[in-house]
DNA sequence: GATGTCATTATGTCTAGACATAATAATTGC
DNA sequence: GCAATTATTATGTCTAGACATAATGACATC
């Protein structure tokens, strides 16, 4: 009912959220909707539309056609992690670069690589990403020859398989996981740890439409820890 | 200067994301502005701003002012975890869930966890959640009782803290991180695998505005791991 | 040469109105 | 009563035009 004349979709966000926060809006309660908020902001409905929509993906409100926009009963929090280039990630800590090649030949792919990257030939490459001299994480990956066959004449001693596949082989769609695993014996030797120690890990496959380009297995030395916030927007604290 | 007249700002996306992906415009190169795209596509500004900006908060674009549009050089890799309630995750692996409240006690929190949570009292609780009747994830949780005294009175042996705060205690904003932590002698007895073992660990802390609202490390059973996709969109593999 | 102003440019956002679409509610026919 | 049809409703999207804003480059000034 009362205008608050607000500028912006940000504000008229905020105030939403501040409504959801201030439990004037509880968890499911369906809220008013776009064309009685944009009456009581004094804005045009897609305005208000804006603002909901960025809500609801940031998983904050559900919206359906007809049924209306509701607070999300199950505020599933959405954390969006940033993956970066390995040598960026280690300098942006302030640390000098360093890399090391390990190995680079072309074989088959065991049972679980081949399951994912596909029964033709592949490039190994292991090698390792250093901080300041400490190392920093052990990359082993498989690179598909039949999707990209350029790989096979790269040379990886001076730039990281990492980085060149950026510059030369695109991708569609990728699949992430984090685990922790312990470290086997190669592990161990390359991070300078011991074995069965807890590593952090990073299994990323990557597809170019239907073929996989590479999968590739990250392991980081011990106390490496992925940290990112959630929301500046609004939920229940779970 | 071709007219494909497409319908709707997704069509226009898509035809963008070819085009980099075709290396038609590659990484670095300032793509044709808004006005210009309209046109060719026969569509208003809008709709191509629309699509653009949905590729620039992907990480794909990266959009200035006066600057104009390019393609990104250093692709982020952005993954979005969903983080749900403990309960619903376990019950979408198709598993019974099951609870079990070790210990609540009002404490005053050891000198890492002050650091974040505040110097007042809390409230200390250490839970069990299994699947299936196996342990999946041992939470020790701390709740401050200066933000939020109602804790003092829940009862958490029917329902987890995890979920009496979603219910109870709002928050604005939080913070995660994502590590590999050797099992501590209590992990191990309770999550039934030997000290020492890697553990998937999640170190969660939320606020309500200024105030921390709780600290949460859930420690995950071996073989815990956390996965996700990224983009239906375009990159380079990395 | 260094600095400050102004015009230009591309994106950012807003408006008012329109049609599309999906899901629900009401109504009709059997 | 039950099923099929129709109306209603709220969101989803698009349009054409407008002004705002930030960054850049050119020009003028010191």
């Amino acid at each position: 009912m009362t205008k608050h004349h607000v500028k912006g979709w940000q504000a008229i966000q905020d105030e939403v959220l501040r409504r959801i926060h201030a439990r004037e809006w509880p968890p499911g309660h369906v809220i008013p909707n776009e064309v009685d908020l944009a009456q009581e902001f004094g804005c045009a409905r897609a305005t208000v539309n804006r603002a909901l929509r960025a809500l609801a993906e940031e998983g904050l409100l559900d919206r359906r056609r007809k049924a209306g926009t509701r607070v999300a009963l199950h505020p599933v929090t959405r954390a969006t992690v940033d993956i970066s280039v390995i040598r960026q990630e280690i300098e942006e800590r302030g640390q000098h670069y360093d890399y090391r090649l390990l190995a680079c030949d072309t074989a088959s792919p065991p049972a679980p690589v081949r399951a994912t990257l596909g029964a033709g030939p592949a490039l190994h490459v292991t090698a390792l990403h250093s901080g300041d001299g400490a190392p920093y994480v052990f990359e082993d990956r498989w690179i598909s020859l039949k999707t990209t066959p350029d790989a096979r004449g790269a040379d990886f001693t001076g730039i990281s398989a990492n980085e060149w596949l950026l510059a030369h082989a695109p991708y569609t769609h990728g699949d992430i996981a984090f685990s922790a695993e312990a470290a086997s014996a190669q592990d161990a030797s390359l991070l300078n740890t011991a074995e069965g120690a807890p590593l952090f890990v990073v299994s990323r496959t990557t597809w170019d439409h239907d073929c996989a380009v590479t999968a590739v297995r990250l392991a980081y030395a011990p106390g490496y820890r992925i940290h990112t916030r959630i929301g500046a927007q609004s939920d229940s604290a779970g």
